[in-house]
DNA sequence: CGGCATCCCCCAGGATACTG
DNA sequence: CAGTATCCTGGGGGATGCCG
């Protein structure tokens, strides 16, 4: 939004809020995001389809985070010229890639489920 | 909330939003959250400490955010009986396994910058 | 079916200030 | 220094409706 032209690539991190680093994390770093990355995997699912699997997306925030991750180069996306309309989402080889990790996310959640529900336990029980 | 109890843990599934694997997914899928988890790393580190690395978070956000670590056990918290008090904030074993995969997340976009940013463009260029 | 626009509400989260 | 509480605003995100 604010003019920052010239920004030394190197200097890009994670951590400054200003930076390119930050902002394609920010935008990546949220549930609905790693959800959609995660459950269409290696497939090529129709919007429909996607709406169906990932329980509780709006039909809104599903277009919407669909369009932040094509336009990142994460999704591709596949507009067949017919009536009633058909599109397919697809990850892209960058897509596959983080996908990788954001599965170890996945996998690290349902590995802990007891581990964090007892942690709260113990938790709570000391306020 | 609302009393669901006797959940079998085989149907606890990332994708049901009333799920304990969900719910939990959620609380670790922002960015926040897991920026904190990457900037802890294998370190010992206090309160301002934090505060001074991870730039953009308001003192709120990061006291909110370690709390949420730490009673999900992924983080201890150790008070030194002191004046001007001292905080310590160290991963557990269960934060370092997961800290493990967000560098995944995190190398993936700092490898992938010039990736996105070309997206982008091409993206814009064509509406 | 899938996309986009509109309306609107709620709460995430920032700013500020007071304690021990 | 660290934590908690209060106030307040912006925009995230749901609901709805209309197009191609």
């Amino acid at each position: 939004m604010t003019d920052r032209p010239m920004r030394d690539p190197a200097d890009e991190d994670l951590t400054r809020v200003d930076s390119l680093a930050h902002e394609i994390f920010a935008g990546i770093a949220n549930k609905w995001a790693l959800l959609i990355v995660n459950v269409l995997g290696k497939d090529t699912l129709r919007f429909t389809e996607l709406h169906t699997r990932i329980d509780g997306i709006s039909h809104k925030m599903l277009t919407q985070t669909l369009r932040h991750l094509e336009r990142d180069g994460l999704v591709d996306r596949f507009v067949h010229a017919q009536i009633p309309p058909r599109v397919d989402y697809h990850l892209t080889t960058a897509g596959q890639e983080l996908r990788a990790t954001v599965n170890g996310i996945c996998g690290w959640t349902r590995r802990h489920l007891d581990h964090v529900e007892a942690a709260r336990n113990r938790f709570d029980a000391g306020q």
